[in-house]
DNA sequence: ACATCAATAACAATCGATTGCAATAAAAAA
DNA sequence: TTTTTTATTGCAATCGATTGTTATTGATGT
């Protein structure tokens, strides 16, 4: 059996031009349904496959979305943290549905432009961007003038781009209001609120704390978001004696596993000596001891919402950025 | 300012041809130093990216490699289990640094030619598999036409796929001894043999409880892999009142997570009542309580080794699989 | 001043598929 | 039977870059 890799090939066995097995593959009306039939069955007993570059040349698209994570504020943080991971499994899965490839970047914005080098690189017809670090300036600026641009993350006023994420602060309240009807009177936040998100939440915590008539008591640690530097962070803090918290709220999940651990090496109970709640409602927090609460965004609905708004951004549609609600999820640790 | 898509405009802007365009951005010698500096500069000058479809369409390859995740034995396995996570962000960053794009793609196998269809489709230059799930037969069979591919996973006797990981056999053996010089003389398999990889780990047990003489005492639970199925199975099994072993092998770092959350919740200490140790030496390991102690398995190693690897058969070499030396990591929960 | 040779750059084919337009054949209308 | 219409298919340009071959230029030698 000749090898068939091209059109050419198949346009030769079945005497015919290229052209019409182009169309005939295609489906194309134009095409007798006879001769249609023909040709396709010729190219299913060779299992062929049309060039798919080739294709994309011609019709000006590449049929692969890319995802980047940009590590800001953080440049130790590893791609191998569960959020990014959850995020992107569910990423993969969404896009494959709607026919796109997933190109995985991860990016360490060592100057301005990194966002313009793979926007220019041509190798993707979109952008999904995972959280916006402390990068949403760079951010605004690109989706000035790139459309095909989604980003997960916060919202604030007068952002440019496009996002999907849960409403941070109430999140933060949320995470914070529970804490304190717990009988809480001094909290701690763990986490860095350069990263917008992150500074959101705090916010929100700031909030409930001043309703409730406590802002004074709540200090603030700004934590590494990665495990394995959180730990030590938290560790020295719970080291340095202070006041120690009644009630710690988390910037992540990841965040409250280092403190869940810390504390118990230090012989604090949970939630007997300390409450501790995390933020983002990844499996892992049906693992830990005790189970952790957390304010859970529905990443699902999530990555959902971000393949479905990029594709209409690709098709020319404008798409206004989507704030989804946080809920609270109670569970041991609280 | 002129918008500069492609060489043929920079060939007007320089006044030159674009075969000189493209030869001058290539560095050839055939181009004049003083002609190339000027070009360059009009490149630099209008920030111009090559089309890369159009550039590997002419040389024939992709610049993608795929990452292929089969999840056979397993179907609601979920891609952000965290050992593929990690093993994804390493090989991310293996891949980038060898000028290569990770296109990844989550692989249920519904019928016989999962693989065939995605190397068959020219969208990738070589193809990683990250485990081996129960498709060790697919393998096998495509490895014998299709050169680039690599798997992360076992190697056995006969295996025609080139594979890259570690003695799961001697890890398992390792994991077992550490158990019964601990004192353990009962124990428990917690891991579903199906799997390739899990079955050596589970065959290296045996042969540690033999040695010791204590053949007749281990009994194995085919636990899932995914963390929330995983822990009914072994609530389940603590439940069953059959004789409780004295230390427990996990096939996984995940499964050791949710046999920790069962007998803490089934009011067991950890390793007062029970043994446990985990297998692949995650990050998450150190975040436990207690700290997990576990088989480790060099896992950076093994993502450079894949990539080196991939890299040397799609450039016609041939290569042998890998098989790495499983690491004993005493934390505290054996 | 003329032939020789090297250096440099232009020309044109090529990768594989898509698609507007022209051409052919068959069917319908006159 | 001749003309018009319609249904199919072929032809060739195109996407943007790469590269083997050919042509031009200038320098060198005699």
């Amino acid at each position: 059996m000749v090898k068939v890799r091209t059109i050419k090939d198949i346009a030769e066995l079945a005497g015919v031009s290229t052209g019409t097995v182009s169309r005939a593959l295609a489906g194309s009306e134009l095409i007798s349904k006879k001769t249609r039939a023909r040709i396709q069955a010729i190219a299913d007993e060779h299992g062929f496959k049309p060039n798919i570059l080739a294709r994309n040349l011609r019709i000006q698209r590449t049929g692969a979305i890319g995802v980047l994570i940009p590590l800001g504020h953080e440049t130790g943080q590893h791609i191998s943290d569960p959020f990014f991971i959850t995020m992107l499994g569910l990423l993969a899965d969404a896009l494959t549905e709607k026919g796109y490839d997933l190109l995985l970047s991860r990016v360490i914005p060592t100057d301005e432009r990194w966002l313009e080098r793979f926007v220019d690189s041509g190798r993707v017809d979109g952008l999904i961007v995972i959280g916006q670090s402390d990068q949403s300036a760079t951010l605004d600026r690109v989706a000035d003038r790139y459309r095909p641009l989604v980003v997960w993350g916060g919202h604030y006023d007068g952002q440019v781009h496009c996002s999907v994420g849960s409403d941070n602060r109430k999140g933060g309240y949320i995470a914070a209001k529970h804490l304190i009807d717990r009988g809480c009177s001094r909290l701690a936040f763990f986490g860095d609120p350069k990263a917008l998100e992150i500074g959101q939440r705090l916010e929100g915590c700031r909030l409930a704390m001043a309703e409730a008539g406590l802002s004074d008591n709540l200090s603030v640690l700004p934590a590494h978001l990665v495990a394995e530097a959180a730990h030590p962070d938290i560790a020295n803090y719970l080291n340095s004696g202070g006041e120690r918290p009644q009630g710690i709220v988390a910037a992540s999940d990841v965040i409250a596993m280092s403190a869940l651990r810390a504390l118990s090496e230090f012989g604090l109970a949970v939630p007997g000596d300390v409450h501790v709640i995390g933020y983002d409602g990844l499996a892992i927090c049906e693992q830990t001891v005790p189970r952790l609460s957390t304010v859970s965004q529905d990443l699902t609905q999530g990555a959902h919402h971000l393949v479905d708004m990029l594709l209409r951004r690709i098709a020319g549609e404008d798409t206004q950025s989507v704030v989804m609600e946080p809920q609270l999820v109670v569970r041991m640790s609280s």
